[in-house]
DNA sequence: CTTCGTGCAAAAGCTTTGCAATGCG
DNA sequence: CGCATTGCAAAGCTTTTGCACGAAG
């Protein structure tokens, strides 16, 4: 997994990077699941007592704007976030019942993804969260 | 598109069938867009002036229930309702830039989902909702 | 220094819940 | 008639916004 830090890139298009912006922008980028807000927020806490939600939120918008994260709409209502790292293009399988997550690298996917752009003129997503069960738990 | 009425279903299973249930199920099961609740109140509500939004809520959570409705989570963060017909089993592609849904019977992805069961062990869920770009939105 | 970003507090949706009244079966 | 369901009102949650202060470049 590469790990091009961003950090560069955005001071030099003008951003400030404060203390805040870089917390929230290194547990979005290392965690494995999609966090809320409210988790990313939880996580960065401990180290910035003073830093509200309000922040979080508009880091997060803020780094949607510039292509590093998604936001992704998630089953209970709440929005989660999705990394987005430039260069490294992959799926994810999540387990819904542990939660465990598998990347698939985009080729296997070119098969659908030309079906649906042929049959609805959809263009998939280049980063796809799909739900299902991994190996263990659809043994049981 | 068959038009079993579940009314008579519903009625055996013991369910009471008052009229805010059957205005709320006439309007989820006839509209070919997937509709907020909102949007379903103001649809009913010229017939039943009386009718409470969180009637509309309940009813639409009595309607998983029993499996004649599913709720999809939006990327406006709201939820939405779509009628499912027992045996019409399909996933969505829905447009991250307009919120358009589109149906893809299951057949499409069985040639993945087979893929992904031999190879990760991976079980695909019978539901997806794939993000992307319908054609209007990846035209421009 | 100047401007952008933050903390705080309050507001703005969407959705849920408690409770007494209503009406379905 | 009995009990599930409703209307009403209020609360709960997630997310957004206004404003003065503070810090980045």
């Amino acid at each position: 997994m590469p790990h091009d830090d961003p950090v560069p890139m955005l001071r030099q298009q003008g951003y400030r990077l404060t203390s805040q912006r870089r917390a929230v922008l290194r547990v979005v980028s290392s965690s494995e699941r999609n966090l809320t807000a409210e988790e990313i927020f939880s996580e960065v806490v401990p180290t910035q007592p003073a830093l509200d939600i309000a922040t979080v939120y508009r880091t997060l918008q803020w780094l949607q704007t510039v292509g590093l994260v998604a936001a992704l709409a998630s089953s209970d209502g709440r929005m989660r976030y999705e990394y987005h790292p430039h260069g490294n293009e992959h799926h994810h399988l999540i387990c819904q019942n542990c939660g465990r997550t598998l990347q698939v690298p985009s080729e296997a996917f070119a098969t659908l993804r030309a079906r649906l752009r042929q049959v609805y003129a959809f263009v998939l997503d280049e980063h796809l969260t799909l739900p299902g069960l991994c190996a263990e738990c659809a043994a049981t």
